[in-house]
DNA sequence: GTCTATAATAGGATAGAC
DNA sequence: GTCTATCCTATTATAGAC
């Protein structure tokens, strides 16, 4: 077996990260290849084109999201607030601290009037966040008022997200957090 | 004075709505110009460069706020729930509904990491709305908890501007606005 | 699997005629 | 104030050697 320099998981892994930060659009080859330190024309071994690269991407936050995260809310062990606690917690490692916000709500934004491609899985990624908060909610009020509460989560985590950009301030995303919680005392 | 095809103004307005859709980055003058039924290169007659226009349109959006919406907060012939209703409704038509979302809250997320140029405006902006919405909730709660009140549904609405505009569904955008009046009640 | 070289195009921006 | 022509650079992507 030949020695790889940088394997497929590596180079998914520190695009994923300058992604992030600096958007699908205004991130080029050639800066990602530095980051990854590659050649540019090396991407195109492990991927079509850069569209395919930014399909990987998505697919495997997505499905990080669905192994190790999701499956918080099926935790017998725990009581609802620490479900959310835990899941919250999860979240805020892989999507809500780490420089650059959330991949998935940015790539919405930035992508959605132009990359039909990319829609489907977001809207997955979403559907699936929203349903792991509703079923823990679920523990506690009615089927259609635990949705409405997921959906109101995710979106003062996500808005959160965005004032703690702007204002380099954790405090919105702390505070929408500490309110996820809230709703279940 | 000589006939004007497309005044400042205008390509202010087209590129506005070009960008809100589109993003920044994606967005090249090329297109712009084509929006705008202008050549490419007169742009730079109006604008030093793409920088200089995009500052022009964030100076133009946050003028707008201040002189159209924010001075809703000190109408004095309203009701603390008749002024969120009229702020937001009017947020709505500025921000909200049209095509591609909240131009402030797109161009935060794509441009947070690269482009401090934009920031300080930026910034600003989210200030002055929270602090319309602050003053309005100041009227039934103390200053710390309308403050957080305010926080919570700027983080909401911008959150479910980003999931109406993922499911092309106005719902989530709706019931942000009517939890932000729900805690008049 | 990794490299160099390069094609092909699109991007931002300027010069200068009218 | 508007146009054509054009420059320069960056960008995505491919070909082919090793």
């Amino acid at each position: 077996m030949p020695t790889v320099k940088t394997s497929r998981e590596e180079v998914l892994e520190k695009a994923t990260r300058m992604i992030r930060q600096r958007g699908y659009a205004y991130t080029s080859m050639k800066l990602l290849a530095e980051e990854c330190d590659i050649q540019p024309s090396h991407f195109y071994y492990y991927f079509k084109d850069k569209e395919d690269l930014m399909m990987a991407i998505i697919e495997n936050v997505l499905n990080r999201f669905q192994t190790h995260i999701a499956i918080v809310a099926e935790d017998t062990a725990l009581e609802p607030v620490e479900k959310i606690d835990k899941l919250l917690k999860k979240m805020a490692k892989s999507f809500f601290y780490t420089e650059g916000g959330c991949l998935m709500g940015n790539t919405v934004l930035e992508t959605v009037y132009w990359q039909p491609r990319f829609l489907g899985l977001l809207q997955q990624f979403f559907r699936e966040f929203i349903d792991a908060l509703k079923r823990i909610y679920q523990a506690k009020f009615t089927e259609k008022y635990a949705l409405e509460l997921a959906e109101q989560v995710v979106q003062d985590l996500e808005g959160g997200i965005m004032l703690s950009l702007l204002y380099k301030d954790d405090s919105y995303i702390i505070k929408a957090f500490l309110r996820a919680k809230k709703h279940l005392l």
